[in-house]
DNA sequence: ATGATAGCCTGCCTGC
DNA sequence: TGCAGGCAGGCTATCA
């Protein structure tokens, strides 16, 4: 469900109202939400108590939190993966227990607590060590130079490429990687490992503002229309994020329970039939892998069968 | 190695 | 009204 404006936007959440906050307990109410921490339930919840939420950082569609001990020292972080239907809630006490609770973190404080829920449970938490990365950390959002953990990232991240709006996301490396695959654009642009936090709705929305086809072969892109992709995609990222992200119904909010409203200014996702903002054309849908594709028939058009040679 | 599928879940909406 | 089928913002494993 959320890409990165939507987890951006909870991360901000998460760093107003939880970094610096002690945890007293967690509690893991589904057997699901913890699979992919391998230790189990157990650890996942002794490696949270009495540590203090340091920081909310993001790359791509991953959140973690990094968890300070005693001595300052963060060793592991709390991963959190929103998947399709996953929310992070900060919530007082006496708020009753959502259907799809999942996860819930108390402090000693006594404020509010931190809930995660999650209707489909494709999300999930671990606890992961804290990696040094030799290129220099996440990039800046959510992390200050100083922190000790500002060149770290998670073990499960590590494989998680740099996003769009990462200041040190690399564009010529970038265009070099996606030329040299042989697939469509659009597969390339949800491959997180090449570039992360695009999903189904801002892929949609960056090739219809650089009048890409979906199909359109990776090879047969020019440098300057890489360029394109990478510009809208920032742009659309941004301004979805300036407003508060896209929510269709309840299950994208922030961690105060309000929606987004990103939706209103969609172009093509979601928009079949509607005519196209530039052309009046009407919005098309089509089945790709396994999902929904929306574009332009006319602005976007569809490259030739055999068109993958690569260009110079 | 890269590329392309199936599968994991629940809930809601549509059409018969 | 009931029920089957399709569909949904993502990722990972496992094939080719």
């Amino acid at each position: 469900m959320p890409e990165l404006p939507e987890v951006e936007v909870v991360r901000r959440g998460v760093a107003d109202h939880v970094v610096g906050r002690r945890i007293r307990q967690v509690e893991f109410l589904h057997p699901r939400v913890t699979r992919r921490h391998v230790p189990g339930p157990d650890d996942a919840a002794r490696r949270c108590r009495d540590r203090v939420v340091g920081d909310a950082v993001r790359r791509g569609k991953y959140l973690w939190l990094p968890l300070v001990d005693a001595e300052g020292h963060a060793p592991d972080a709390l991963v959190v993966h929103l998947g399709m239907s996953g929310q992070l809630l900060v919530e007082g006490a006496e708020a009753p227990d959502e259907k799809h609770l999942r996860a819930r973190w108390t402090f000693d404080d006594d404020g509010a607590e931190l809930r995660f829920v999650d209707q489909r449970t494709f999300g999930g938490l671990s606890l992961e060590p804290l990696l040094d990365v030799a290129d220099g950390g996440p990039g800046g959002r959510g992390t200050t130079d100083e922190a000790p953990w500002s060149r770290t990232i998670p073990a499960a991240v590590a494989h998680i490429a740099r996003d769009p709006l990462d200041p040190a996301f690399d564009d010529a490396d970038f265009a070099r990687r996606v030329r040299a695959r042989s697939t469509g654009v659009k597969r390339a642009l949800l491959d997180q490992g090449l570039v992360s936090g695009v999903g189904n709705i801002y892929a949609d929305e960056a090739l219809w503002r650089a009048r890409l086809h979906y199909e359109r072969p990776t090879g047969s892109l020019r440098r300057a229309q890489v360029d394109t992709l990478l510009a809208a995609l920032r742009e659309v990222m941004t301004a979805a994020l300036d407003a508060g992200g896209t929510s269709f119904d309840a299950l994208y909010v922030n961690v105060n329970g309000a929606s987004g409203y990103f939706d209103r200014s969609l172009h093509a996702y979601g928009q079949a039939g509607r005519p196209c903002a530039r052309c009046s054309t009407p919005i098309r849908r089509e089945s790709f892998m396994n999902r929904s594709s929306f574009f332009c028939p006319r602005c976007q058009t569809r490259p030739r069968v055999g068109a993958s040679t690569p260009a110079r």
